[in-house]
DNA sequence: CCGTATATACCTGTCATCGGTATATTCCTC
DNA sequence: GAGGAATATACCGATGACAGGTATATACGG
């Protein structure tokens, strides 16, 4: 999984958004580093409800514009999890080599 | 940054290693999960020493096969240290919102 | 002598993502 | 009331990292 893709199945992961509210969420989430275009994002959404990680909740019709409101199901709830923890495992264990680039000697017994 | 990118610079973080070092310390960090192809191996380091990331140490031939040493330069430190503390928060950030939706009720004030 | 392990390298395909564009409506500005 | 920005969804072509396969050469075990 990629960044893009991480990004949107967390931007859901609360509660249900349309579209142009998760494209807004991830970018205040970054603090406006990853600022998705928007064929990225309704591609991904396209392509997690095909793996079943996204359903669409409802559909609203606000000042005449469609707004399709997109949960995350419980498949993506848990593979957001695993994702998740790949991602704090990996951190750590680069962390844990620098840290020993830093203080040369090898491992302390 | 994809996953094979990372790992191949986590692998090469705390001393410098040959390829096929490269390939099997990857394999045993990631538990057995991550096991590099040859073609994403090699193309990967040489896409990194052509981004300043990794540069050849030296080279040494054993048993007449040739081991070439790459090391992790003083960039590749720096960015390798970014991306894990960006690994680091996006788990923090899916963790948050996955606990918000397990516990409903919005932000406890 | 055949398969496996070590070791590097190339080559083709795939797929997520990027970037741009199209569409339509509403709001704000001039 | 014309033009631009924001909202909202959608399609399309290009890119680039990676997967998978293959080629190469040598050493070792059966």
């Amino acid at each position: 999984m990629r960044e893009p893709t991480f990004l949107v199945l967390t931007a859901l992961a609360e509660e249900p958004q349309h579209g142009y509210a998760v494209l807004e969420d991830v970018a205040r989430m970054t603090g406006g580093r990853v600022r998705l275009r928007a064929g990225t994002l309704y591609s991904a959404l396209d392509r997690l409800k095909t793996e079943g990680l996204v359903e669409v909740e409802r559909e609203e019709v606000v000042q005449s514009r469609l707004r399709r409101y997109y949960r995350l199901t419980g498949l993506g709830e848990k593979l957001l999890a695993a994702e998740s923890a790949r991602l704090r495992e990996q951190a750590a264990l680069a962390d844990a080599r620098l840290r020993v680039r830093q203080q040369p000697g090898g491992s302390p017994a």
